[in-house]
DNA sequence: GTAGGACCTGACATCAGTGTGAGGGGCAAG
DNA sequence: CTTGCCCCTCACACTGATGTCAGGTCCTAC
């Protein structure tokens, strides 16, 4: 398949498809002329790979850590650690998103109701 | 107190703080020489912008709840309806996080122990 | 009053992911 | 062979928070 088609199966802008194969997140192979060439499981593996991106990894981060999803057998301890660093990282960062959502969540709560939905007490 | 000294109690660098006064979040009287002079108040501002900012806040949305979090009292519909869409974001980006460092965790968790800590199951 | 540190503005640099435009080729259908 | 769409590379722009450098002023301690 074409980036095109990659393009519109995924989500992704050719853009974006082509900076992901620069960072070396997936690979293509080239026709004679030079354009790339796409196996159907790279679908899966863009897909994930904007779910990484989503959640806030950096393009070096999937790069270590692609692997081990696409092939969990091939896991170094090397990988692992990188895993671990990550994982710690999203923790922490959920941890903060959590307590700053729960802050804004009590001066929603506080706030003269809006008619959001709200029982609006038990009146 | 002079920006050194407010760098010195956030934690955030002079550069930071002046941004933070453009972005409109803190203020600062000047002195007649140009200088700005904070009151010991702002230290707890700056500390809030910070946790908003490691929250994944902008300067924006952060000038716009801001005010909110400092008097409550003066929390309009409006506001109301800024803080609600930032809580929504914040909500997306836990799940989305979440997602995924169970991923990260699953891998971590099925990896050859790496004796990592692990009562290294209950063998 | 002088040295040296703290401050001022302004501007350019960085990172990351993405948009966008230029200038040029590839390929299938008519 | 031509039309039209897809693809190619290169390269510059943008956003956002921050770093950093330059050139200049202020102020405190001696």
């Amino acid at each position: 398949m074409r980036v095109g088609d990659l393009s519109r199966r995924t989500g992704a802008s050719v853009r974006s498809l082509r900076y992901y194969e620069q960072r070396g997140l997936i690979d293509a192979t080239r026709t004679a002329s030079g354009q790339r060439r796409y196996e159907s499981s790279v679908i899966d593996r863009v897909l994930l790979i904007r779910q990484l991106l989503d959640a806030g990894l950096g393009t070096a981060a999937i790069a270590d850590v692609l692997p081990c999803m696409a092939h969990p057998e091939s896991q170094t301890a090397q990988l692992t650690r990188r895993l671990i660093v990550e994982r710690d990282r999203l923790t922490d960062e959920i941890a903060q998103r959590v307590a700053t959502r729960d802050a804004l969540g009590q001066l929603i709560d506080a706030a003269p109701s809006l008619d959001d939905r709200h029982g609006s007490s038990a009146s």
